[in-house]
DNA sequence: ACCTGAACACCGTTCAAGT
DNA sequence: ACCTGAACACCGTTCAAGT
């Protein structure tokens, strides 16, 4: 007969934070953020709710921790080298891709203020505006025009694509809806919108997001000549 | 919603529309974000949550609804009349205030891509971009960068309220505690955030955000005169 | 046309009880 | 220390039935 031997380890694959987090960002990307529920998760780790929050705090710190592994791989990618401003952009350009793979992380971040995801970026840029030579007290005010305008256009892409997904939509006929829906609006007050609505559909997201960023550097130059 | 405006004079008191939004409004700045129910909702407009369903088609179009009085209040109120430049910081501006006093809106408003109350913003800045003489061509990032911004400093701001509301803080006493935390990360890992760590608590949000708009702005400047 | 309210199909979270 | 799973206190949404 077989002795018993006390073994110190348990299965493989015994649930830990790691694992918990893991599952997660497997079951964001698959069925996007509705996706993510402690039943979904249970059933996938093979437990009960209650073993799951001995790991986590709360859903909400689930979601903030699931962003923060996405976001820390992407700022420690290695970027371009060359100079601050073409950091900065490459910075920027590996969470717009990284946003548009899991675009949950995207609402996730705008639900974050102050929180470690952010300090991440937060960091990176501003270290490249250190390096910039923009003043001490021209920094905060330049590394958060950035970090916002970042953080916007995730939002708005993550909410692009969560909503395509609801209705069913591609992103190039979805973005054709909003494009109708525009030309439709009344003349006299949404002049602007109308004349927009066109090149709505055909236009380059990323490209438009790297020029928004070369705008804000620019200013942040301007500044320097003044 | 009603399919055509009923024939008949309605009592004073009956369930419209309008009647719902407000209420939801009152909800929300009362009671924030989570403060919005269905049941809360019938409770104080004394019916049943079929009865909203019969005006409203679900709880995310009531929600931008809601906000969209809000921003739709906000971009009608009187500018200070100037250059396009005043009228757009005048413009963000509002926009600020109107935030800061319903938290929901920022929130709000990074999840309706493309809908109605994005689309106000977007015409009344694109408006002042094109008085500002900017080329066709560069019309739609230079308002996608000031929109994008402004939604993600929304977007935070709100969250911020949010985060203080959950736990009991006033608005101080949330960035003394951000401050803290930023200011015991690693230092070799961390450098900037440490060092802009101790201004969090003093700094002025709303000088901040305007600060960012002219950075922007002058960025647009600097476009001009290459 | 408009409203009622019970019922449905979910949620996140807790907790006594087990190992 | 770690896990189980039933139970709790909610949600948004639907729908047969009423007026």
């Amino acid at each position: 007969m077989p002795k018993k031997v006390p073994s110190v380890k348990r299965r493989k694959e015994s649930l830990s934070r790691e694992r918990v987090i893991e599952v997660s960002i497997e079951l964001l990307d698959s069925s996007g953020e509705s996706g993510l529920t402690f039943r979904a998760l249970s059933e996938r780790l093979v437990t009960g709710p209650g073993a799951i929050y001995w790991h986590i705090d709360s859903k909400s710190e689930l979601l903030t921790a699931a962003c923060d592994s996405i976001v820390a791989r992407t700022m420690n990618a290695p970027t371009a080298s060359g100079t601050p401003e073409a950091i900065i952009r490459s910075l920027a350009l590996g969470l717009y891709d990284a946003i548009d793979t899991h675009p949950w992380v995207g609402s996730t971040l705008t639900r974050a203020p102050g929180q470690l995801p952010i300090v991440r970026i937060l960091e990176r840029i501003g270290q490249q505006v250190c390096a910039l030579g923009v003043p001490d007290e021209e920094q905060w005010t330049t590394v958060s025009a950035l970090l916002n305008y970042i953080i916007g256009v995730a939002g708005q892409n993550a909410d692009n694509t969560q909503f395509a997904r609801t209705h069913n939509l591609d992103r190039a006929s979805f973005l054709e809806t909003v494009s109708t829906v525009w030309s439709e609006l009344d003349p006299v007050e949404y002049p602007f919108a109308r004349s927009v609505a066109s090149q709505l559909p055909s236009h380059d997201d990323r490209a438009d997001f790297i020029a928004g960023i070369d705008l804000i550097l620019r200013g942040v130059a301007g500044a320097g000549e003044r």
